[in-house]
DNA sequence: TCTGGGGTCCTAGGACCC
DNA sequence: TCTGGGGTCCTAGGACCC
């Protein structure tokens, strides 16, 4: 039987915008938000001034000057919020190695063995919200509790500035009357169809019989019961033993809707250029494109292409994505474009050995069928004789 | 609420092979 | 020629997250 965990969930509270108040002191205190750089562009981070006028991440700048024509906005600089991030992973870092960085502005601990070094966890909790204010100038939240999501939801519950424990004797009483759709991982779409059910609750969640959740809701049922109970298992996957990016893509939503193809062909080879850049500065080839294309009714269809050499040239990947492209009808005005590159290969490891072992099966079979075909041993290894 | 841009994971049907 | 079942890959779409 292995110790009880104790997970740490961190999570920034209002990070962009946090960042360029510090920056800029005469925002503080006044409503104001990140956004994108174009005029269709949203808030993608709000202050706590600007959040009594209901703005929020993902609403139109249009929408957001509309609630509150006082509203500061600041165009958002993703390198700066990058290298902000990665000096407080580096601050984590220095309470246990067992980092795992959930996002931008989001990461779990596990203190679980790091205990008997620093005493408490609220007292680690303290230390790490004492380094960031003193270091960053920022705020961050604190969760702790013995899994991840547990922790998640402890974060978020004592937003902004808070710490908060959950003890596993205080489980049941929390998640009682908590809805649903607090929890991470339950949508507007799974809360509605719960709510179908009569579970508005977590307590009515865990009561649920598994039998009623995997019928309707098939494999995700298993997990939202476990939900319902505070229970999570799974792991916590250090930031050294983060897996390889299994996508990367651009996608732009134009200035304005157009069937112009000298427009829409000039974008989609932009996004191939920015998208190839990148494979190349992180060392992926990838060797399937897909087309991302949303109409102006907000109509989006995705159509992909597998291609029978892996790539990471512009050029190609233009080629392929401009032929997915020309072979749509495109009935109405286009409104955004998206060019993905998936099933990546990272440079150098040559091939992982679970390919290596599919090459070798493949080519195995290859000599199975031809050695039916034609009697055994007409092919063999080499290296038998 | 006229709705960005970056992702991940899951599902389900069809093609194709044995 | 017709039949069946299992496995894998490809494809499109959807839910969810920050």
């Amino acid at each position: 039987m292995r110790n009880e965990r104790t997970i740490f969930h961190i999570d920034m509270d209002a990070f962009f915008i946090s960042v360029e108040e510090r920056d800029r002191p005469w925002i503080r205190g006044k409503p104001a938000a990140v956004c994108g750089s174009s005029s269709r562009s949203v808030i993608t981070s709000a202050n706590y001034q600007a959040r009594p006028f209901g703005i929020h991440a993902g609403m139109s700048v249009k929408e957001a000057k509309r609630r509150c024509p006082s509203l500061i906005l600041v165009e958002g600089d993703h390198s700066k919020y990058t290298e902000t991030a990665s000096r407080i992973f580096t601050i984590l870092k220095g309470f246990t190695p067992l980092v795992e960085v959930a996002s931008i502005d989001e990461a779990y601990l596990d203190i679980t063995d790091s205990l008997l070094l620093f005493c408490s966890p609220l007292h680690i909790a303290q230390g790490i919200k004492e380094r960031i204010r003193k270091e960053e100038g920022l705020t961050c939240s604190i969760g702790i509790a013995p899994n991840k999501m547990l922790a998640k939801l402890g974060s978020r519950l004592k937003k902004p500035d808070g710490l908060m424990v959950i003890h596993k004797e205080e489980i049941g009483e929390i998640l009682k009357d908590l809805p649903v759709e607090k929890l991470h991982g339950i949508g507007p779409k799974l809360a509605e169809s719960l709510k179908s059910l009569g579970i508005f609750t977590c307590g009515e969640l865990g009561r649920t019989p598994l039998t009623l959740l995997t019928k309707r809701f098939g494999v995700i049922g298993e997990r939202l019961k476990e939900m319902g109970l505070g229970k999570d298992e799974t792991p916590l996957i250090p930031f050294d033993q983060k897996e390889e990016a299994k996508s990367i893509g651009h996608s732009v939503t134009l200035e304005e809707d157009t069937l112009d193809p000298q427009k829409l062909k000039k974008v989609l080879f932009q996004l191939s250029e920015k998208v190839s850049r990148r494979m190349r500065k992180e060392g992926y080839y990838g060797k399937r494109v897909t087309l991302t294309v949303r109409y102006c009714d907000f109509y989006t269809l995705t159509k992909q292409k597998t291609l029978s050499e892996e790539t990471h040239s512009g050029s190609e990947i233009f080629r392929h994505s401009l032929e997915i492209f020309e072979s749509l009808s495109h009935p109405k005005p286009i409104r955004l474009l998206g060019v993905t590159v998936s099933l990546l290969r990272k440079e150098g490891v040559q091939l992982s050995l679970f390919e290596k072992k599919e090459k070798r099966e493949s080519l195995l079979k290859a000599m199975d069928r031809i050695n039916d075909r034609f009697g055994d041993w007409t092919l063999t290894w080499a290296g038998l004789y």
